[in-house]
DNA sequence: ATGCAAACTCAAGTCGACTTGAGGTCAAGC
DNA sequence: GCTTGACCTCAAGTCGACTTGAGTTTGCAT
């Protein structure tokens, strides 16, 4: 197992040092020890740092992340969870394709201002009707 | 051309008040005058509601979406900019839809461990993009 | 042995999009 | 005519995820 330094594991894993301590902090990472008072960082924290962003990518919080991890500091998701962020994440992935189509089309419209353009109305009127379902929904949870 | 008050426009719209005096501040919308001190809106700000609505949901700040507007107040987006957008989004559904399998995989994966699944683990690995920070799941830039 | 880039700590700042609070005004119903 | 509640303004607060700054310490190359 080697060892790195806190400036090789920022830059292998694409962060700032800040944010590695700050992900230390968090209880998101561990150093393995310190060599004077510098950390030392096992190579296992590349993959739990790329873990995290997968993570954050999929619009997972860093206090969710956490959780995922159980004491022992392995990894221990609740699959249902993971079940439920993937539905989730598809609604979303639907919704952007729709808005994709509805930009393209816009790109290309040749009416003077896309408001007088008929497609691009209906667009705009269907993410109209979308925005009074979400409020009915759970108004606070954030990525 | 009907008059509508603030709390009118709010409701219709789902938004607070606040964020429509908000948004009027930052010149996003407007008011067609006053009666007393208090606002009236024309009905056409319920389209350019749903059209900030829209915008957002597409990843576009809210000074990117005032951009949009000509000073006249009409619509007038730049085609190339919409066009890359469009393609931007493309990407990030992309990536979106490995994500989603990769969580649908997690969640019936058999592994004790995530991390002992090597279906997992390629995912895991194969996360590095960036651009996706932009289109991410957040319940605040839902519709 | 010495110089210094790189670490460290802890506090505070930033950014976007709102929300909340304090304190004041006023149109409408009783 | 009076109360009340919806509006108003302006300032400040919030939230997440970092970043930045100030002041201090130290491992490592020369």
């Amino acid at each position: 197992m080697s060892d790195l330094d806190i400036a090789e594991v920022a830059q292998r894993a694409g962060v700032t040092a800040a944010t590695l301590r700050f992900y230390e902090e968090k209880g998101l990472i561990r150093s393995i020890g310190r060599r004077g008072l510098r950390r030392v960082f096992g190579d296992s924290v590349l993959e739990r740092l790329a873990f995290i962003s997968l993570g954050r990518a999929a619009g997972f919080s860093l206090a969710e992340i956490g959780r995922m991890f159980s004491p022992g500091g392995t990894l221990d998701i609740d699959r249902s969870l993971l079940a439920e962020r993937a539905d989730e994440l598809d609604r979303t992935i639907r919704r952007l394709g729709a808005l994709r189509d509805g930009l393209r089309h816009a790109a290309a419209c040749p009416a003077p201002s896309h408001m007088e353009c008929p497609t691009f109305r209906r667009i705009v009127r269907a993410a109209e009707s979308k925005s009074l379902e979400r409020h009915i929904a759970s108004p606070r949870n954030k990525i």
